[in-house]
DNA sequence: ATGCACCCTGTAGCAACTACGGGGTCAAGC
DNA sequence: GCTTGACCCCGTAGTTGCTACAGGGTGCAT
């Protein structure tokens, strides 16, 4: 199949396909007589992979390891679920950081009266870090 | 105070507080004989805003209106609640966007049973979207 | 033969910094 | 008076993960 055809299959702008050939996360596939890339079923699958990696979060050298590991099959696996664990510790601490980052806008948001700036509450707050109830 | 005393005054980077300057967020101070930075306390309060803003995830467009905003302290001052509040609403989709990613990953995470890569669940689940509980 | 959709390459842009190279300044200590 | 070290200057390039051109070639239908 040829580039578009991909791009459609896996929900991966044309673009993106390209530029992961070009930093080696995707194979060079073939090209055809007039120089247009041609995919098979395998690219298709590794695509789908790091597409799927990519929307939970993994970065791409991390998905550079999930593959490595992957493509080795006779390999010891611990490491892919060390990879995950410590991206779902990274998840977890993102959602309490944004967890605390929530409190804090609420409670500045919707004191504003409508008044005007020089008495805003709102400016008021993020000028003095004293306001805030928790770290963040 | 020269850059690095405001740098230790407000927790901010060097470059950073440089970085700022150059692109017009924070105004440029006066220079001493020697041609070194020199900050007053205004400068002090600005960047704790700007820090401030910046650690609430504020983007620096945004934080750039609402230091407009506290510059002209006779104008309205519901764009400052206007802005909080878009934000405070994005910070809650990501906050859902990243609880659903936690709960694929703790689906996928512990699955290995330390095997080799060709069984690992965690590689399997992976390359595979169809293993997923929800959209994420 | 002329549209039009599709493909190619290479480069530059985005956010918000961070790091570096190569240099100038200033006070303290010998 | 000279060195050492901490501090400062500027300009540019790197980071992450794409995305968006510009300027061209290919393939098929009308």
């Amino acid at each position: 199949m040829k580039i578009g055809e991909l791009s459609r299959a896996t929900g991966t702008n044309i673009e993106t396909i390209r530029y992961y050939e070009r930093i080696g996360l995707l194979p060079a596939p073939h090209r055809t007589a007039a120089n247009y890339r041609s995919y098979g079923d395998p690219h298709r699958a590794r695509l789908t992979f790091v597409r799927h990696s990519r929307d939970l979060g993994f970065t791409i050298d991390e998905i550079r390891s999930l593959l490595d590991l992957s493509d080795d099959p006779g390999r010891d696996c611990s490491e892919a679920d060390r990879i995950a664990s410590r991206h779902l510790e990274q998840v977890e601490d993102k959602i309490a950081q944004l967890t605390r980052l929530r409190d804090e806008l609420t409670r500045i948001v919707g004191r504003c009266r409508g008044g005007i700036a020089a008495d805003c509450r709102v400016i008021e707050a993020l000028g003095d870090h004293r306001h805030c109830k928790s770290a963040h």
